[in-house]
RNA sequence: GCCGAGGUGGCGGAAUUGGCAGACGCGAGGGACUUAAAAUCCCUUGGACCUAAAGUCCAUGCGGGUUCGAGCCCCGCCCUCGGCACCA
C-alpha cells in the first residue's frame, strides 16, 4: 500500500483549501435553483456536544447532497446567544453574560468547523449582537402596531429569599434551586403576544410535509373543543359582578349543576367568600400558590376544594349552587371556574362523594330506573330531569341547550381553546430589551423606530439577590417620553428567546443588511425555507412560535406567505445517562476528543449509523471503531491498483450492477434521511468492490465506475476523505462540485429473485427464479418442490396465494 | 396526569410498510499471517431438540384478536424516552 488514511493529516488540510476557495459561499444571484435548507441553531450553551453534531451532521449530509443534485443550496449557522445561563453564569462566577456568551460562540463556531460543515459563514448571525436584536425590537413595536401585544397580570415563580423571579427549571421540588426555600406565585404586569388570535389557523398545516406526529401534537396544543358557554347568576349586594361564567363541552348535562368550582386565584373568590369560611379559603389559595400546574392537573392526585360560603344560580332550574374553589381549575385556562356535574364527570363524581354533594342523574344510561349511580356515567344517555328537555338524546341536548341559552340571554354555542397567549416578559437583563416607555402622563409610549435599538447597557450589577439589573440601572430606566418630553421610564423586562429564534431564518437571507431586518430582494429569494431540521422537544413552543410570528407578519403585508417551513423533519435525541443531553443535566459528551482520535468522518458516519435519524438514540461510542476500520478499507480500495485478470462479460455486468444498485439505494435512502441504511448499502459494496479488486474479473473501466461512484456516494457523510481520494485519483477539484451519480434502471434491476415457498404460511423451501416469473409457473414449481410435497402429506390443497417476485404460499387442509 | 414517540439476538439496528425475522455494524469465539503484539484477512455467532447433516419446534415487551400469512393491523396492559407554556 502506498498510503494510510490519516484523518488527522486530511481534515484540517481541506477544510483550510475550502474556507480559502469560498467554496460554500452561497450568492443570490446563482442561476440554478435555489434551496434552502436550514438546520436549528444551537443555544450558546459553552461546548458542543454529541447531540448537536447529531443534529447537524446528518443535516449537512443532506445539504450536501441537495448541492450535488445541482441546487443552489443556502445551509447557514448562527448561534441564539440569549437567554438564562448566561445570567446564571454571571451571577455564579462574576462573569459579563456578553463576555461569556461570545467565549462560548468563539469555542462553539472551532467546533463546528472540525465537522467539515458546507455553512456559509459569511452569513452568521447571532442573536445579541445589537445589529440583531434592534430588530427583534423593531418586531416588537410592529406586533404592537397591529394589535397583537398586549399587557396583563401573569403569575411569576417568586423567591421571596433572592427576591427574584425564576424560570420553572429553577424550581426543584416547589424550592428555589438556589436557596432551597419555597418558591411562590406572584402576580406580575407582563407582556402578552395576541397567539390565540391564530388558533384556527394554526392547527390548519395546508401544503406543509411535516411529520404527522407533529402536526398532532400542534393540534393537540392549540386544543380546540366546541361547546357552550353558560351564565349562572350572582346575586350578592356588595358584588358588582352578576354572573359566573362557564365554558362547557356537555351543555346537555347542565341540569344536573350542583356545584360550581373557581380557580383558587380567581377574583371573585376575595368578594364571595364568607367571613366563616374565610380562614379555611385563604389557608387552600395560599397552599395553590406553591403547586405546579402539572401538581395541579395531574389525575392521580386527589381532588381538593374548600367551599366558599357562596352561592350562585343555575338558570336553567333555578336551583341554588354552592361555590367551591380547588387547585384543578385553573384561572389561565378557560373561563377560571368550572361547572360540576358529579352524575356525568368522573372528577366532578370523586369530588361531590368526598364533600357530600347531590349527584342527581341528568343523562340516563340505557334501562336506568332512577337509582344512583356507582360511578359517572360518561356515555351518550337519554336527557331526564331536565325540564322541557326530557326525553331527547343527549347529543342532540348539546345543541339543544346551548340554543335555549342563547335565546334566553344566559349563554350559547362557544368554542374553547386549550391554548394560551404567549408570554413574553422576563424580568432579566440577558435578553432583548422590550421597546416600551412609561410616562407618567401618556403611559404607555413605544420608542420611535429611530431611536432602535434600546441597547442593553454594558455597565450593568449583577446583584446575587436582585431582580432585573436593569431595574437598578438608572441610566437605562430614566428617559423622557418621545410624545412629551416630559421624564419616564424605559420597561425593564426583556423578551422571551423563543422571539429571536421566530425571525433568525428570515435574517439568513440577508444578515448584513442595515436598513430593515431583510433585503425584500434576498427575502423574496430565498424564503420560505425549504426544509427545516432539528430536535422534536421544539413541536410546540419554537415551531408554533415561529409559525405565529411569519403569520402576523404576513397580515401585516410585511411578507407574502404565511408558513415559514415547508417541509420539517425532526430528528431524534441522542440519551446520555438515560437524558436528553444538555448542560443543565450535566451530562454532556463533546466531540472534540472523539474527533481528534478518530477524525470528524469517522464521527459523521458513526452518528447517522446509530439508528433511524428521527428516533436518536443512547450514545455509545463502542461501534466508532468500525467506522475507521471501514474507511480504512475504504482507503486502500481506492488507492489500490486494480489488474484485469481473464475479465468476462458476465463479471463485469455484475460489478456494474452492484454499482447502478447502490446508487438507486443510497439515492433514495439519503431522500428518506435514512442515512443508517444507506450507509449499509454503501459497506456492502464496498465489501463486494474489496473482493471484485482481488479477483479482477470485471473489467477495469466497470472497477473505476464503481471507485468514482463510491467516492461520489460518499462526498456528502465523509467530505474529508471523499475529497482526498477523489484528488489522489486525479479527478479535478473539488469532489463536492461533481454531480451526484445517476443510476441505470436497467444496471439496477434485479434479474433473479430468492421465491419463497410456504405451507400454510410456514416457510418450507426457497427456490431462484426469474423475477419476472408467471404466477403458473410458480404454482407448478412449488407444488413440485419434494418438501413442499413432504408437508401435504394426507392434505388437500385448498388455495394457493402467489405474491409476484415474492412468494408462494400453499393452503392446505 | 395530559400530548407525542418507541420496545426486535450479548449491543446499535434491518425488514421495499401484511410476505424469507435478524441486512449492515459492534462485541464475542475460532483460525491465518507474525518470534510476539498491533494492524489486516477468513470462518462461526437468536434459542431448543438432534453425534452431525438434514430437519422440526420456539422466538420481535406482555395478554388476546383479525388474516392463507402479523415485528407491521385491531383491543387491553407493562416499561422507556421527549414535551407540557420562564432551559433552549
Amino acid at each position: 500500500m502506498a498510503s494510510r488514511y490519516n484523518p488527522q493529516e486530511i481534515e484540517g488540510k481541506w477544510q483550510e483549501r475550502w474556507a480559502a476557495d469560498d467554496l460554500y459561499r452561497v450568492r443570490d444571484d446563482d442561476p440554478r435553483p435555489k434551496y434552502y435548507a436550514l438546520t436549528m441553531y444551537p443555544y450558546t450553551s459553552g461546548d458542543l456536544h454529541i447531540g448537536h453534531w447529531y443534529a447537524m451532521a446528518p443535516a449537512d449530509v443532506h445539504a450536501r447532497f441537495m448541492r450535488m443534485r445541482g441546487y443552489n443550496v443556502l445551509h447557514p449557522m448562527g448561534f441564539d446567544a440569549f437567554g438564562l445561563p448566561a445570567e446564571n453564569a454571571a451571577i455564579k462566577r462574576g462573569i459579563h453574560p456578553h463576555t461569556w456568551t461570545m467565549q462560548n460562540i468563539e469555542n462553539m463556531r472551532r467546533q463546528l468547523k472540525t465537522m467539515g460543515p458546507c455553512y456559509d459563514w459569511s452569513r452568521e448571525v447571532n442573536t445579541c449582537d445589537p445589529d440583531y436584536y434592534r430588530w427583534t425590537e423593531w418586531f416588537f413595536l410592529k406586533l404592537y402596531e397591529a394589535g397583537l401585544a398586549y399587557r396583563a397580570k401573569a403569575p411569576v415563580n417568586w423567591c421571596s429569599t433572592c427576591q427574584t423571579v425564576l424560570a420553572n427549571e429553577q424550581v426543584v421540588g416547589g424550592l428555589c434551586e438556589r436557596c432551597e426555600s419555597p418558591v411562590v406565585r406572584r402576580d406580575l404586569e407582563q407582556w402578552f403576544f395576541r397567539i390565540t388570535k391564530y388558533a384556527d389557523e394554526l392547527m390548519e398545516h395546508h401544503g406543509l410535509d411535516w411529520p404527522e406526529r407533529i402536526k398532532t401534537m400542534q393540534r393537540n396544543w392549540v386544543g380546540k373543543s366546541q361547546g357552550a358557554e353558560l351564565s349562572f347568576g350572582l346575586e350578592h349586594p356588595d358584588v358588582e359582578e352578576k354572573e359566573i361564567r362557564v365554558f362547557t363541552t356537555r351543555p346537555d348535562t347542565a341540569f344536573g349543576v350542583t356545584f360550581m368550582v373557581l380557580a383558587p386565584e380567581h377574583p371573585l373568590v376575595e368578594k364571595l367568600t364568607v367571613p366563616s369560611q374565610r380562614a379555611e379559603v385563604e389557608a387552600y389559595v395560599e397552599q395553590a400558590r406553591h403547586q405546579t400546574e402539572i401538581e395541579r392537573l395531574s389525575v392521580e392526585t386527589e381532588k381538593t376544594g374548600v367551599f366558599i360560603g357562596a352561592h350562585c344560580l343555575n338558570h336553567l332550574n333555578g336551583e341554588k349552587v354552592p361555590i367551591y374553589i380547588a387547585d384543578y381549575v385553573l384561572l389561565g385556562y378557560g373561563t377560571g371556574a368550572v361547572m360540576g356535574v358529579p352524575a356525568h364527570n368522573t372528577r366532578d363524581f370523586a369530588f361531590a362523594r368526598k364533600y357530600g354533594i347531590p349527584i342527581p342523574v341528568v343523562i340516563a344510561p340505557p334501562g336506568w330506573s332512577g337509582e344512583e349511580l356507582e360511578e359517572a356515567w360518561t356515555e351518550p344517555g337519554t336527557m331526564v330531569n331536565s325540564g322541557e328537555f326530557n326525553g331527547l338524546p343527549n347529543e342532540e341536548g348539546k345543541d339543544a341547550v346551548a340554543e335555549y341559552a342563547s335565546r334566553k340571554g344566559i349563554g350559547g354555542k362557544a368554542v374553547s381553546y386549550r391554548l394560551r397567549d404567549w408570554l413574553i416578559s422576563r424580568q432579566r437583563y440577558w435578553g432583548a430589551p422590550i421597546p416600551m416607555i412609561y410616562c407618567p402622563a401618556c403611559g404607555i409610549v413605544p420608542v420611535p423606530e429611530k431611536d432602535l435599538p434600546v441597547l442593553l447597557p454594558a455597565d450593568a450589577e449583577f446583584r446575587p439577590t436582585g431582580e432585573s439589573p436593569l431595574k437598578y440601572h438608572e441610566a437605562f430606566v430614566n428617559t423622557t417620553c418621545p410624545k412629551c418630553g416630559a421624564p419616564a421610564r424605559r420597561e425593564t423586562d426583556t423578551m422571551d428567546t423563543f422571539m429571536c429564534s421566530s425571525w433568525y431564518y428570515f435574517r439568513f437571507a440577508s444578515p448584513r443588511h442595515q436598513d430593515g431586518p431583510w433585503d425584500p430582494k434576498a427575502l423574496a429569494h430565498w424564503l420560505p425555507v425549504d426544509l427545516y431540521t432539528g430536535g422534536a422537544e421544539h413541536a410546540v413552543m419554537h415551531l408554533f412560535y415561529s409559525r405565529f410570528f411569519t403569520k402576523a407578519l404576513r397580515d401585516m403585508g410585511l411578507i407574502d406567505f404565511g408558513e415559514p417551513f415547508i417541509k420539517l423533519f425532526n430528528q431524534g435525541v441522542i440519551i446520555a445517562e438515560r437524558q436528553k443531553m444538555s448542560k443543565s443535566r450535566g451530562n454532556v459528551i463533546t466531540p472534540d476528543e472523539y474527533v481528534s482520535d478518530v477524525g470528524a468522518d469517522v464521527v459523521r458516519a458513526f452518528l447517522m449509523f446509530v439508528g433511524p435519524w428521527d428516533q436518536g438514540g443512547e450514545w455509545n461510542d463502542k461501534g466508532l471503531s468500525g467506522f475507521s476500520r471501514w474507511l480504512n478499507r475504504v482507503w486502500n480500495l481506492a488507492d489500490a491498483e486494480y489488474r484485469e485478470v481473464e475479465p468476462d462479460a458476465a463479471n463485469t455486468r455484475d460489478l456494474r450492477h452492484m454499482t447502478h444498485r447502490t446508487i438507486k439505494k443510497a439515492t433514495e435512502d439519503i431522500e428518506r434521511f435514512h442515512f443508517n441504511t444507506m450507509l449499509a448499502a454503501l459497506m456492502e459494496f464496498s465489501n463486494y468492490l474489496g473482493k471484485a479488486q482481488e479477483a479482477g474479473r470485471a473489467e477495469a473501466s466497470a472497477y473505476r465506475e464503481a471507485i468514482d461512484s463510491l467516492l461520489l456516494l460518499l462526498a456528502p457523510t465523509t467530505p474529508h476523505l471523499a475529497e482526498e481520494l477523489w484528488s489522489r485519483l486525479g479527478h479535478p477539484y473539488s469532489v463536492h462540485n461533481q454531480p451526484w451519480p445517476q443510476y441505470d434502471p436497467e444496471l439496477a434491476r434485479e434479474e433473479e429473485v430468492t421465491l419463497v415457498i410456504q405451507v400454510n404460511g410456514k416457510l418450507r423451501d426457497r427456490v431462484s427464479v426469474s423475477a419476472s416469473i408467471p404466477e403458473a409457473e410458480a404454482r407448478e414449481l412449488a407444488l413440485s418442490r419434494e418438501r413442499v410435497q413432504a408437508h401435504l402429506q394426507g392434505k388437500t390443497v385448498a388455495q394457493v396465494i402467489f405474491v409476484p417476485g415474492r412468494l408462494v404460499n400453499v393452503v392446505a387442509r
